[in-house]
Formats: C-alpha cells, structure tokens, sequence
DNA sequence: GTCCATGATTTGTCCAGACAAATTATTCTT
DNA sequence: AAGAATAATTTGTCTGGACAAATCATGGAC
C-alpha cells in the first residue's frame, strides 16, 4: 500500500512528510488534534521508526506540528504559509522601505502557478505571473539580499521599465496599473539556503536564511508577491572555495 | 576519555555538542575549515554515528556549522551569537519603533551575569543587571510578544517609573542617565519556543517563534540589551487544553 | 598540461532493535 | 468521592549495522 516509485529517488521520509501535509492540510487531522502515534504511522506506510521520525522532524521544523514526550504529536497548522506575519497599513510605509534599497535585476522569466505556490502567494492556480530576480547590495559590492518579485502578467509590459530604476517599484507598479494597495502582508520564515539562492548570495548551500514574504493587496485582489531571501553576511566558505589567497 | 557523568541527565549528544561548542571558539577549527568527519567524531567520543548526526544537526540548526553530502562539515561561524544582524544608526529610529508599542510589566528581577549570557548580550560575567519581563499585547488581549528586558543595575532606581509608561522607555532610560544611544544592533534567530516563554505566550512548547536580540551601546558600553519573542498567533494547543468547550 | 575515468572519502538514507523519560489512563486505597 | 500509587502509552535517546549518493583525490590517456 502506497508504495508509488522502485527507484525512489525522493526520500522514504519525504513521501511520508508530503502524505501527512496532506492529510493534515484536507482536514484529516484538524488543527490541535493529535496525529497517529510513531508506531503506528510505522505500521501505516511501513518503515522504520527512524524514516517516521525524520518527516516528523521536518513538519516540526516547517511548524505544522508539535512534539511532546509522553503526549503525542499535535497538528500546530495546517499549511506552512509562513511562521510570523506582519502587516502594514499604508503605503508610504512600503515605499519608504523601497526607497532606500538598490535592486539589481539578474534575470525576468514567466512561471505557471501551481497550487502550492499559487496558495503561498494569493493567486491562483494555473495563473501566468512574471518572475523578477533581483539582487540588493551593499555599497561594497556585497550581496545582501535576494528578491524574487512574482508580479501578474498584466504588469508584464510595465514591469521591465519600472524595474530598472532604483525607486519604489513596488508603489510604482501599483500606480500604473491604477490601482491603490489597500494592505500589505509580511510573512518571514528562517530557512537553511537552498542551492539557487546561495549561489545568488555567494554564502554555502544551507546557511540559515531569513526567507520573508510579502504580498500587496489591492481592492481587485492580489498585486504583488515577493520573496526575499536574507543572510546574515556569511560566506567564509565560498571565499575558500574560490580561493581568493592568490590574490 | 571525556566521559563525565554516568547518570547523564543530559543526552550524550549534547555534551558533544557543547565539546564541539567549546572547540569551535577556542579557535580549534577555525571558520571556514572543515570538521572532523562524523566517522572520527564518533570514535574520539566513543558514542555512535546517529549521536554525533545528532550533535551535528543541532550545530547546524544554529548556523554554526554547514554540512554537504561527500565534502564534509564545514564552519560557518565561531559563535552562536544570532542569524541574523541589523543596526539602527540614529536614536529616533528607535524611539519610533518603542513609540508605537505598548509594553505590560510582568516582573523584576535581578540576575547575574554568567560567563555565556554576558557574551551575548556585551556585558561583562558576574555584573549585576536588572530584568525586566513584559508582555505586548493586541488590542483585543492576545499576548502577541514578550520582552526581556536586561538594564544595567545603575539603571534600577529609574527603571520601576519608566517601566510604567507605554512611551519609549528605550530613550528615557538612556536620557536619564544622561547617556546617548550611539548605536544598536539588532539581532533575530528562529528558534523553538522553551517552556517559560510558551507559558507567557500560551502558545505549545516548540512552537515556532522569533528571538530578537538588541543591543543598545552608548560611548561608555551597551546600556541596554533586550530579548523579544515574538510569534505568529498559533495557540491552538492552550486553547484545546484550558478546554474552552465548556463556555 | 588537460581531460576523463576510477577509487576513496564523506554525508544521506534506512533498518531493527533497546531502554529511558514524560505523560496519560487506570486502579487501588482511604 | 478524592487522592495516591500503578500501569500503559508515547516520544527521547542510543546502538550497530548497511547501502546510496555526492564530492574529492588520484592517476592515466591524449
């Protein structure tokens, strides 16, 4: 039962951690409700305690579940849409927070939302979005933060003009399409760095990273969403690798 | 050889994690250079791979230490001093940010200074400082974060009668000893939440929460440093099992 | 010297157990 | 009925293995 790939390339523990996401997500286990016991989510898709214990492990860490020795497992949330959530009220406090920043744009590409990503950052699925790579720096040349701005295909044309100034693009974009944000939501995350962010931000795949979201809502809906990824200014190891000793 | 306790109230893997702790500062392996590989960890401690991983997860999870499949455990930094770092330049952002926010005093109390709370938070070990726990809350009561703060002891007199006002007591108190804020440092790790400030936050124990660190520093040493919780409103759990069913 | 194949090293994943510690449920005593 | 002791349940810690996957070092062919 429920044994889907031979090859396997995909952890056991990930499957296991994505089936109970699931679960938990489709109202399986509500939220504040114990999950199964170790032992019998070992029975249930047949492993070993250790592979039950490594996706449990990982929906701890994501803060959907909790763990207490003697009483069980608790389901915390029932999606991991973020662990702290701010919001801010006007916009001039956003486009104070823009004004100040420099944004170097690497690359624009189009995605389809699918539905966890279109979940994450208020559209919807099967949504064509413009994808912005960015890169802040500091007045050295350093990077210090990257930004991935998804921005709806109606700002397509509009977008590649706005983003190469230095200014609030963010209200910029609002204002040519016409439409006022109404609010805005902040959501951050501390991650380990996946592989293409810790290239863009020259530090080692898996140094810990400030992950924020943040999504522009205007009366029409959804504006903008954005990720930004920040370090706290750690890349010994890439400069190893690199080897800047022979200069 | 190393093997402290027999009891051992505290997993083994914890004292290796504090031994690589140690080794880690003492300049033993320098940031940047590589660890020991877990097969050798594991004979110097004498304990199995799956202790060590555990040792090493933990270091990981501070961002002490970064590991890749088939290159080893690398150093990411010498001391756990917080992920990620952030400085005001002027007073009045701070004033600001303490303007607009309502702080409730739980409790005073005094404590001194060991030797690993004095490095973080620039003190120095056995100073005598002042703490004081307060509570923030939203508007329709929810405890939403909670502040410890720690003033130096020459700041006790004064701080019962600031603590009172929902001003910016950050400001009075450095006014009021006739001292100027030169600058601070703010620093914030995700981290789980310990017993003590789940109960204050009533959320579940190890529930995702953010620990911001600041450091207040004036010409003369840091005048204040503080520690926040904060977290993202999830107190399912509590609610479950205070059992509000019954209203 | 450069490139590529090979082997060694190191971490990732996984198993089948065992006992300890914390919590919860039960039973017994008063 | 209330409280205390006991038992059952559940997660925490730990062992000693095994193989896979990624990286690194070595050496040979060109």
């Amino acid at each position: 039962m429920t044994i889907p790939t031979h090859g396997a390339r995909t952890p056991r523990y990930a499957e296991i951690n994505a089936a109970l996401r699931e679960d938990i997500a489709s109202g399986c286990y509500p939220v504040g409700e114990l999950l199964p016991s170790e032992a019998e989510l070992c029975r249930r898709f047949n492993v070993s305690r250790f592979t039950v214990r490594e996706a449990l492990r990982r929906l701890q860490l994501d803060g959907m579940v909790a763990k207490v020795q003697g009483a069980g497992t608790r389901v915390l949330r029932d999606a991991p849409t973020g662990v702290f959530v701010q919001s801010y009220r006007s916009v001039s406090e956003l486009t104070q927070y823009a004004a100040e920043t420099h944004l170097e744009i690497i690359k624009t590409e189009k995605t389809i939302l699918d539905s966890d990503m279109a979940n994450r950052i208020g559209g919807q699925s099967g949504e064509v979005w413009l994808l912005l790579s960015c890169l802040r720096r500091t007045d050295s040349g350093d990077p210090l933060a990257f930004v991935e701005c998804f921005i709806p295909d109606h700002f397509a044309e509009i977008a590649p003009d706005l983003a190469r100034d230095s200014g609030p693009i963010y209200a910029g974009l609002a204002s040519a399409a016409g439409e006022a944000i109404e609010h805005a939501v902040q959501e951050s995350q501390a991650l380990p760095a996946p592989r293409h962010i810790a290239d863009a931000l020259e530090i080692a795949e898996g140094a810990p990273t400030l992950r924020i979201l943040r999504r522009y809502v205007s009366a029409s809906g959804p504006l903008i969403s954005s990720f930004n990824w920040h370090h706290g200014g750690d890349r010994y190891i890439h400069r190893t690798r690199i080897g800047l000793a022979e200069d």
